[in-house]
DNA sequence: AGGGGGAGCTGACACGTGTAACTTGCTCGT
DNA sequence: ACGAGCAAGTTACACGTGTCAGCTCCCCCT
């Protein structure tokens, strides 16, 4: 028996393999600029490197160099879609490229303060579908984060960079039905608060559209997703005359669905109705669900683009909006 | 100008507020167990530390200690729906409460290696959907990595803590749609390959149900997620005899329902049909979709456990699984 | 009276890495 | 012939923490 516990193979094992020194090795692995070292060597040194696997200590180095190349992603505390499990995947695959690594942290800042995230992990750059306090920005800076970016919220302190692309979804709604000749828009909203974040800035695209077609509404209403429940949200806009309804998503717009079937109402004859994700269930959906999709991928492209930026120091670059969020037309609307 | 660049606070800046050494403070700090620091200096440290509001550097700590609080979960590389989000967000929680500090990677293994991930966090433990290689294993536990968990797949080295629930998800639909009378069961397998860790062994589930209560089936087709594209594997059930079919999830089940709108068949009456997941269009759906529910807080309170009693040496729990998985009736079977 | 021992604290080292500063040959221009 | 200059490495320090060994009192027991 040589050695009960395992010990990590450290760069000092690769040295003393390829005969050379510590630093060589670190050179030699990190293709240092303005170092000279001869091609046999370098040799000897990825070969140690590969026979031993070895792999640096990543504490080590965050320690030595006051910065990881972790992007961490605080996610909101309610159970997150397919289409920010998306987002996540795109701006996870996108940072890669760049050598970054990106981990997301789930839910509930309520039963952890966030101090301790970035304690545990030293993130260079933090993103955020919440809100931060002035003051925990404050202290992750002093702790040294680079960047912090807020996607969503009231604070203006961070960029918020998913507000305008969520306004232009409720935009998008907007415009596709009144273009189609409605006059008079309800919205359809979530029954779940913790959604708010995202619903906020969708309606408030919804609203500035109504006001600059001139056309009257939205007549805001809670659909809670039961088709029972749902029923006189749908009964009180038809009353009113309202002819076509943007709904916060697609379940949503499918609890309006649902509350119409009750009614005997059809779409988009009595109400026309359209959704936002464009979620499998839209297009098996009767009648199939007209519903906007977002570009994640462009999306992602744009949010991976600032972090880089702004933790090498260059300026962001302005968002490239056009073609980001598109209508999906079906049957509904 | 004093310092243009702001310098982290470390214990020695706390050690000096508070007059007294830098041991004395990580003794504070850190609850060490047989140290004996008299209450006085206790209050000046940590009157010191907040009025500073030091934070430790984690990289520090986990070089030191050469293990992190942080779990690491690899994600598939397809989109995750809410259902995992919950797992996660339930998770995470969890860990939270034993001070660990719990986040994920999402997807797409491909185009960066895992080893770089491993590498640029210390985790105390990894979970991962997929399958790992003996040659990774080996690595992560050099790297000190104390625990690696598997949740589902092939391999047998790490526990497949995952495979027996969804397993059960598979026999619980089956016993259900046999319970009902029904002798001829099908399978509606998803049309996407990247889910097929979880198809398998939900489809085994069923597989060992129609077994053992001795029922012709599970027939298996592939079912898109598209009305038209579901029509044939309807048609050929519907020839064949079968009068229920188990569906890999809610959206393939309301695949199917379209599927058979098409045909002008009615559910449960032509064919039964019963999903996975409950998601909001479950209920919306019509007929309202039979489905099963997983407790993800409970399977995330036993994934808790056993992370935990890996970290400490702990002999892991076995798995309690009664309960966990339930059949939520509606109208579709 | 004397010393054993515990309370309360400090000094010093190790963890594994990146990198600035320094050394040693060797070539080459004049 | 002789130093300038460059290729090819090495030595040494710093990053911030946890913790072991040790140090100084002072109390208390016999």
């Amino acid at each position: 028996m040589t050695d009960s516990t395992i010990r990590r193979v450290t760069s000092a094992d690769v040295a003393k393999l390829a005969g050379v020194s510590r630093a060589t090795v670190s050179y030699v692995l990190n293709d240092t600029p303005h170092q000279t070292i001869s091609a046999a060597t370098r040799g000897r040194v990825i070969d140690a490197a590969t026979s031993l696997g070895y792999a640096p200590s990543a504490a080590a180095r965050a320690l030595r160099t006051g910065r990881s190349d972790v992007v961490l992603c605080l996610l909101p505390d309610w159970p997150i879609g397919p289409e920010v499990g998306t987002l996540l995947g795109n701006l996870s695959t996108e940072l890669a490229r760049s050598g970054m690594t990106f981990v997301a942290h789930p839910g509930s800042q309520a039963d952890r303060p966030i101090a301790d995230l970035w304690k545990a992990i030293t993130p260079a750059a933090v993103l955020a579908f919440t809100d931060f306090s002035p003051a925990e920005i404050d202290a992750m800076r002093a702790a040294g984060v680079a960047l912090v970016v807020g996607l969503l919220g009231r604070s203006t302190s961070p960029r918020r960079e998913l507000e305008v692309p969520q306004q232009r979804v409720g935009r998008l709604q907007a415009e596709h039905l009144v273009t189609a000749g409605h006059t008079r828009i309800g919205y359809a909203y979530p029954d779940d608060d913790r959604v708010r974040i995202f619903a906020e800035p969708r309606l408030e695209g919804a609203r500035l559209t109504c006001a600059a077609r001139d056309v009257t509404g939205p007549a805001v209403r809670v659909v809670p997703l039961d088709a029972e429940a749902a029923e006189p949200a749908v009964r009180a806009w038809h009353d009113e005359g309202v002819t076509a309804v943007c709904a916060y998503n697609d379940d949503v717009a499918m609890a309006v669905l649902a509350g119409m079937r009750r009614l005997g109402l059809h779409a988009p004859a009595d109400l026309a109705i359209i959704g936002v994700d464009d979620i499998p269930a839209a297009r098996l959906a009767v009648p199939a669900l007209t519903t906007v999709t977002t570009d994640q991928a462009a999306v992602a492209a744009h949010l991976a683009t600032t972090v880089l930026a702004a933790i090498n120091g260059r300026p962001i670059p302005p968002s490239e909006l056009s073609g980001i969020v598109q209508v999906v037309q079906r049957e509904s609307a």
